[in-house]
RNA sequence: CGGGGCGUGGCGCAGCCUGGUAGCGCACUUGCAUGGGGUGCAAGGGGUCGGAAGUUCGAAUCUUCUCGCCCCGACCA
């Protein structure tokens, strides 16, 4: 491609919003561009990162046996009601009618679509294990769509969707699936993890999801310092404290706390550890009461194992301020569980803790001195925390550390899920309806592009992977416009790479070497050839790697062989 | 949705408080010079100030309504 034949300028300035690196480099570099809030046009130039990423799913779907098809962005609302999740899924659904006034959604994912066509075409266990797989548009419309086409609302997903006649059969599928992906990634020169999950809204027991690691991930992972254990801190087990809980000390005693509200002023105002102080947060109950969680003052509520017990209303909503006084007569920062009625859901190291200060229910009030068993009742104990660095990990070996993903990938076993609710059954070797096993395999393919750019940049701009670079050379020559000598050998240099099949970028516009030295950055092209009058003199040309600090000047005739054998492929 | 903020040439912003008919940088066009890390000089094109209503002799500026966007929290590839 020759760069004065390409319309889409680079920026040195940059819309205000975009925050994160891999937003703003991507409009800079002329990759993207925003239409609405969530919505992109993917240039040319962005365009080519996102085929090299969709050619290496693809390549290791059809390696796995996994098989291509495309369905519809547009579903009828029928399959939807069918599988229970028009009314469960919210407004992130967009859901529109046609002219006749019958409902349809955007696909945001299409377990509906493939279960509704397995059980058209799949009749026997024999047509068993299958995975179809599509790579297509989804629409999700998003609270708050941000980072660019990191958390876009219409974003370009790999989806894939395995049928098996077991659970063995569906356990040997997904782990084909993670070694599939493990693959991707890998050949995508991805520093990536495959961690424990949580099922979400997909549902599913059996989950992992694949983070791209990077200090602007928005999920926490923790890590096992001795093993390969990684998990999600959404999901990521607290193990309960080991030693027993210390006897009471000291009586309860109601203390005077003005203008205490929260656990930071408790404990500096009593000379306490935070981690001698209970948190005591409400949230709404299932059945229109509220339930009380008590953490550690130093420790975190963990909103997904929170919704998950019995009587907590799913998703997890706090409960308004309102409610909060309604409740226990107080506000929130000075409530606590002596006296609280009703359920009251205890973490296992707020369980451990002796003579403890919690909320009294009473307005600028504190009770120190407070003991399970004895000031109120045993407590109901479980695992409702986040996990923190230095925890011992739930492997068994080792304690946990947290480093910031970005999560690119999810796969799952859903069992019957989607096919008891809609029916998708074969007939088993003795002639009865065998209800299907399924399994889902995610890749936010859009987001994988901006995830490689926050792993791989520098202040220049983009050091893309070899294997997802839009080019592999750029061939940059200094007053081309101006000097014939260095014209022709860029020409020339252009036209040979060009016929060796190596995708070759040529920056043969008139402009001043530190605009097309910095455009040569800001793109992240891996491998540059400089071509200036100086060295041409000595029949030499530059050659430097995005990555390298220094270029190597080469003889001319070796400029072809050089990057022959550099270049990845 | 709850809390905060912003809408002024393509982008980044100033002007608004204290109404007088719009300005700066980048980008763009033309010319001359320059030619190894976002060059210099000169000339130029482009906005009616998100929209509507109102107050006023006069509104980017004040008032009301409205639309859009962004940031912080609960969702997901």
């Amino acid at each position: 491609m020759r760069l004065s034949r390409y319309p889409i300028n680079t920026l040195k300035e940059v819309p205000a919003d975009a925050e994160v690196v891999s937003h703003r480099l991507m409009l800079r570099s002329g990759m993207i561009r925003r239409l609405a809030a969530g919505l992109y046009t993917w240039l040319p130039l962005g365009l080519r990162t996102l085929h090299k990423v969709e050619r290496i799913i693809r390549e290791e779907m059809d390696r796995a046996g996994a098989l291509e098809c495309i369905m519809p962005t547009v579903q009828p609302a029928e399959l939807w009601k069918e599988s229970g999740r028009w009314s469960k899924y919210g407004p992130e659904l967009l859901r529109f009618k046609d002219r006749h006034e019958r409902e349809f959604a955007y696909g945001p994912t299409h377990e509906e679509v493939i279960t509704d066509i397995a059980r058209r075409e799949l009749r026997s266990y024999k047509q068993l294990p299958v995975n179809f797989y599509q790579i297509q548009s989804k629409f999700r419309d998003e609270i708050r769509p941000r980072f660019g086409v990191m958390r876009a609302r219409e974003f370009l997903m790999k989806d894939a969707y395995s049928f098996h006649a077991d659970e063995a059969s569906l356990a040997q599928g997904y782990r084909a699936m993670f070694d599939a992906y493990t693959r991707m990634f890998t050949r995508m020169g991805l520093n990536f993890r495959a961690v424990q999950a949580d099922g979400g809204s997909i549902g599913g027991s059996v989950t992992q999801e694949f983070h791209v690691l990077a200090e602007s991930g928005e999920d926490a992972i923790a890590f096992s310092s001795e093993d390969d254990y990684a998990a999600n801190v959404e999901t990521a087990r607290a193990l309960p404290p080991r030693e027993p809980r210390p006897a009471a000390a000291q009586a309860m005693r109601k203390v005077a706390t003005p203008g205490v509200h929260t656990i930071a002023e408790l404990s500096a105002f009593l000379k306490v550890p935070a981690s001698a102080c209970v948190k005591t947060l409400l949230v709404e109950g299932s059945a229109g009461e509220v339930v009380a969680f008590v953490v550690r003052g130093d420790h975190e509520l963990n909103a997904v194992k929170a919704q998950k017990l019995p009587g907590v209303a799913n998703p997890l909503r706090m409960a308004s301020a309102a409610r909060v006084r309604e409740a226990t007569g107080a506000d929130p920062g000075s409530i606590g569980p002596v006296g609280f009625e009703g359920t009251v859901y205890v973490d296992h190291a707020a369980a451990q803790l002796g003579d403890f200060v919690c909320g009294a229910n009473e307005a600028d009030m504190h009770y120190v001195g407070v003991n399970w068993g004895r000031d109120l009742p045993e407590p109901l104990r479980e695992d409702v925390r986040n996990v923190q660095p230095g925890d011992p990990s739930p492997s068994g070996r080792g304690t946990l550390r947290i480093a910031r993903g970005i999560e690119v990938g999810h796969i799952f076993q859903l069992g019957q899920l989607y096919s008891e609710a809609m029916n998708a059954s074969v007939l088993d070797e003795a002639g009865k309806a065998l209800t299907m096993y399924m399994g889902c395999y995610g890749i936010g393919v859009t987001r994988v592009v901006a995830a490689a750019i926050e792993q791989n940049h520098d202040d220049q701009g983009i050091v893309w992977p070899e294997p997802l670079a839009p080019y592999q050379v750029l061939v940059l020559p200094l007053n081309y416009q101006k000097s014939s000598q260095v014209q022709s050998c860029a020409d020339r240099l252009y036209e040979d790479l060009a016929a060796t099949g190596i995708e070759v970028m040529l920056d043969d516009r008139d402009a001043r070497p530190g605009v097309k030295f910095a455009d040569a950055d800001l793109i992240g092209i891996p491998h540059r050839i400089v071509i200036g009058e100086r060295s041409l003199a000595q029949g030499r040309v530059e050659y430097r790697h995005r990555r390298d600090a220094q270029s190597a000047e080469i003889a001319i005739a070796e400029a072809l062989p050089h990057l022959e054998a550099r270049i990845e492929r």
